[in-house]
This record gives C-alpha cells, structure tokens and sequence, in this order.
DNA sequence: TCACAAACGAGAGCACTGCTCTCGTTGGCG
DNA sequence: CGCCAACGAGAGCAGTGCTCTCGTTTGTGA
C-alpha cells in the first residue's frame, strides 16, 4: 500500500531476526489497518490486534513504542496512500489536456476517500493524537497540495481566471513566495490564491460526503461532486473548450 | 450558550426535585464542555466529571444513559452555538449590503471556529459515535447552510455569477427542488450550485485552519481567509461595488 | 567456537475507562 | 400519612494502554 520514500531504504534485511521483525510489523499494521477500516479509529485496540496475531499485548511494545505511534503508522501510510491513488489517477491523462487532468486528480482523491472513509477521517477529520511527529508527516500529508500546485504551474499560460484580480496583503506574498522557494518556477499569484482555495473546496466536499452531512439532503453525490468540479474547473479557468 | 427551540419548552419546573434535576444536567453539561474543549473529545471522561461534580460515577447515568448520549447533548449545543454565533453576525449588519452579510456570515463562523476548536471538531471532524440520533442533530446542524440559501435567496436578482452555466442533471435537478420545497421562494439553480460550492469551500478552509493544516504553510491565517473569502464573494458575483 | 549482551515473548499488574447491578435513602403525590 | 418512583453510593465486570519482570532466543565479537 505505501511506499517507501527512497533515500537510505534498508532493501534486504540482513539476519533472519531483522526479517521477522519487518514481517511482523507489516503484519501489525496490515491488522491494525483492517481494524480501523472496520470499526473506526477510536476502536483500534492494541489488545485486540495482538489477541489476533496470538500474541501477548506487552509484546507489541517490542514494535510500536505506544498506541499513538502505531496510529502516526497508520496515518503516514494513508496519506501515502491517498497521495498515489491522487498520482496514478493525473497520471493516466493527457498532460497537455489540464482540465482532464484537474479533474483526474478531484475524483481520484474523492474515489479513494470513498473507498477509504475511515482512513480518510483519520487524517482529514478531528486530529486525534496530540500531535502526530510533523517531521515523518508533513511531507506525506502535503502530496495532493503539491500535485495541485505543480497542475497550476504547468497551465500557467493557458487558462485565465474569470474572477479577480483581488488583492493579495504583502506578508501574504511573501510566504506564497517562500513556499514556492523549493519549485524553480514561478507562478502566477492570482492562480495561486485561487488554487487555494479549490483545494479547501475540494476537501470539503469530500469531508461532507465521507462524513455524512449531504445524507439527508443529497442522494445522488456523484451528480453533486461532478457539477461542483465543473464550477470549481471554471473558477480557475479551466473549460472544456480551452487546450 | 445554547437555545432552547421554542415549541413545548418546560419553562419552570415545578417541584424541587425537578428543578434540581434540571440544575444537575446543566452543571454536568458545563463541566464536560470545559473538559472537552480543554483536552479534546477523546479525553472526555464521565468519571472524571462525576469526580469534580463530588459524585458517584454510577449517579451520572441518572442524567445520561451514556457517554455517547452525553456526547450527543455537546454536539448538538455547539451546532446550536455555532448557530447562533453565525445569525448574529449577519443580522449585525444591513440587510439590503448583500455581501457584507455574506462576510459576516463566514467571519462569524470562522470566528467561532477559532475560538471553540474542540467543539468545532466535534462537529465537523470525524464523526465519532456510531450515528448521533437524527432526529435531533439534523436541525441544528443545518442552520448555517439554512441561513446561507435564505441569503442567497434574498439576493437572487442582485449577484450575477461569473461562472457557469453548467449543466444540472435532472436528478440533482429535482433534489433541489424537494429541499426548497420548505421555502415558498424559488431559488435560481446555477446560484444554487454555487452556493453549495461556496458551503464546503468555507468549511474546508475553517477545517484546514482549525485543524492545523495551514500550520507549516501559512502563518497569517487571517489573510489568507480574507482573500479566499474575496474570491468566494466573486464567485457568486458579490463585488463590493454593487449594492 | 563460544560466551555475552541485546532483542524478544509472555505474564502479572496498575490505573483508568464505560457501564450494570444492588441497596439504602429521600422526595413528591395520591 | 404511606407508598412508590427517583436518586446516590458502592461494588463489580470487562475492557483498555502501558510498565515491569523474568525466562528464552538470537546475533555477534572475542
């Protein structure tokens, strides 16, 4: 399900107890993650996960220092998740058809949030650990918001937004251009703002859906989420006649 | 903090015991409000309530028949206080300056957001218990949405949107129509779209805000929602210039 | 090759939770 | 004034996260 991030991977265990030791983390976390997709994050019990792999519960110390550690796990592996279903998914388009490839990258993260809804709620619900490390997380959580800001980049010339200019406060565009820093390219603030703004839209509709609140108002939420993309395709200036 | 709906409310109880009884069920309230929004709703705890009120714990399911239920009487309070919150921001301002009862309307329920995260996160974050009973969390929970289409619906002949149209599929098409069968008044339907686009991008960009995933990014959170409030206005074609 | 140390698994135990049951006590209504 | 429902307290059950101890196994350096 997740992958790896590259650098200093340690590909082959070398000794045999090394080889368990992944294997039964793997399969700690395969079990915990059937667990929560089950019955939902408050219900994830170390006791339990252990009582199904026939061990001891003390003995999963052994793997994951505490309760919140093993859900940290579990969440870097559903961003990573999310983050290659939101990749795959941009990545089956034309690169040169942007509004495919906009609209790609909303219904694979919906798509994976729907088929995932208690992953999902994990990371973008309630933060429930005090804080999860922000040193593993901060670069798995930020995969989509990346993606979407490198789309932005690439159709900087092509589409024009039919809304604004507005006025961007100068502490705001100095961060924008700090975040921008890593990129080498610049990009066109108006579109940034905008794209901002897209993604909060974004994930909120998803959060509504996945959470329940358009249940006893929508039935149809596919109809809702495509006429919603196409508006939200619109504000960045994205149509179907534009490439 | 939260208001009692009007119909059939036991305004004085009659006998000591029942007003006793009424006391009790506030305190209790209060004291689990104050536990939750100091330590989250994972660390909500009926015993420790019952601990500080000099209670047995058992005593507690005489006013509640579970934590869940208790729960519950939170979420439905902070809907309600979130409510309120969001109706006297838009009715603090001209009735007739569109725009400006729009950006009342999201600053005040940012507003609130920011100020009760924990009880924001008990209702817009994951939901936790099983299914709160419907019945009585449907109403308050929709007040902001509610208030949202009322203000669109007065300025119906005002704001011209910027984008769209787009097509409404016939389904979607009629499930607006049932939801505004309670209104008496129509509603153009592009607008309506659009609002509920403009719903889920405010809430998400309160979620992001509230649940630190603006953290690493932005640090003036307050400009940024201005500008992508700015934007949103737009969206629905609110300028300040007309009015 | 072998001994030593680190890693490991199991079990008991602690403090805490939600919730149930029982048993006196007290309050209100007929 | 008497009866019954409502109440508060306590014990107890099952479950949780986590710690500590104690044998056992495993890898490694001498």
């Amino acid at each position: 399900m997740a992958s790896d991030p590259a650098p200093s991977a340690p590909p082959a265990p070398r000794t045999a107890r090394q080889r368990v030791r992944a294997e039964l983390t793997a399969e700690i976390t395969a079990i915990a993650r059937r667990h929560l997709a089950e019955k939902g994050p408050s219900e994830l019990s170390l006791r339990a996960v252990a009582r199904e792999m026939g061990m001891a519960s003390s003995a999963l110390y052994r793997y994951f220092p505490s309760r919140d550690a093993l859900l940290t796990r579990l969440i870097i592996d559903a961003y990573n998740d999310m983050g290659d279903a939101c990749d795959a998914a941009v990545d089956a388009v034309d690169e040169r058809d942007h509004l495919s490839q906009f609209q790609a990258l909303a219904h694979g993260v919906r798509g994976w949030a729907v088929a995932h809804p208690q992953e999902y709620a994990l990371i973008y619900g309630s933060p429930v650990p005090g804080y999860a490390a922000p040193t593993d997380t901060v670069d798995p959580a930020s995969r989509v918001i990346r993606r979407l800001i490198l789309l932005a980049i690439t159709m900087n010339e092509d589409a024009t937004a039919p809304i604004g200019p507005v006025a961007i406060p100068e502490m705001l565009e100095r961060q924008i251009a700090t975040l921008l820093d890593d990129e080498s390219v610049t990009i066109d603030r108006q579109r940034f703002v905008i794209i901002a703004s897209v993604w909060a839209q974004l994930f909120g509709m998803i959060s509504f859906e996945v959470f329940g609140r358009y249940d006893e108002m929508f039935d149809d939420a596919d109809a809702l989420f495509a006429v919603q993309l196409e508006l939200a395709a619109a504000t960045i200036g994205l149509t179907s006649s534009t490439d």
